[in-house]
DNA sequence: GATTGACCTGGAGTGCAGTCCAGGTACAAG
DNA sequence: CTTGTACCTGGACTGCACTCCAGGTCAATC
């Protein structure tokens, strides 16, 4: 319940992740430096917090650990890269357009298969009942 | 250009995937007992392309292998299963739904960081306008 | 009859993204 | 002081879906 900062067990239940998943983002640098507090534990404070949900957006989204380590390495260089980093967003944002689009048209033609049986079942029933 | 068969080149080529992933989805047993010639090579026939076909459909939208097999097993033991591979096919259709649902509320969040950055971006310009 | 190209087999190897584990520290509660 | 819980480290392991490879066959072509 502190105010500045969130203990690596609060951010996980937060995120929906295990700390092994949290604590593995940070080794391959997909988090800004980390604090640590006195005893060595992690200190995680807002700004952790909002890149963290960025990167679980874009996680979830599929993009590849690699290109969100570049993604990291360019916040952590500071506000001159944001070009960039809206390059990056911005075409994984076309990527994702293109992909939802074929997850739809892929949606379309397993549906048109479940109708198919259903026609095949309907036709089924109409012949027990002739009978 | 046979009209009662297809070569695994042809079939390869026709659904965009490799030679080696024909054979291990036969291997994994996604397809039907596949025919050969008497040299021991494959003969694909319509009805292996209409269930690669949707094979394929339920790949692109992340079916893990194991559902398929237990689809093409169903595939294997006739008509009376078409109630079962409706509900898997329906199972997975909603699935697909929840699937995109999530990944256009997550494109959501990712706009809005490239809006919050386009916005960072334009007032580092009128100031530097204004200077 | 040598070469070429498409195909065959079984099995090993790859890349990705975690996930698990052993052995240890920090600290609050009883 | 012991117990419990949360956390630490480095490194090994896992599951999935391919992908690659060596060594071989077959049919047509030069």
């Amino acid at each position: 319940m502190s105010t500045a900062h969130y203990t690596p067990g609060e951010i996980a239940e937060r995120f929906g992740i295990s700390l092994d998943t949290l604590r593995y983002y940070e080794k391959e640098g997909l988090l800004t430096q980390v604090e640590r507090a006195p005893s060595g534990h992690r200190r995680y404070r807002a700004s952790d917090v909002e890149l963290l949900y960025l990167v679980r957006c874009l996680r979830d989204t599929d993009m590849p650990i690699a290109r969100l380590r570049d993604f990291a390495e360019l916040v952590r260089d500071g506000d001159h890269t944001i070009p960039r980093r809206v390059d990056i967003l911005a075409d994984h944002d076309a990527r994702l357009t293109e992909r939802i689009a074929k997850l739809q048209e892929r949606q379309q033609a397993i549906r048109h298969k479940i109708d198919y049986y259903r026609g095949v079942l309907a036709a089924a029933d109409d012949e027990e009942i002739a009978r």
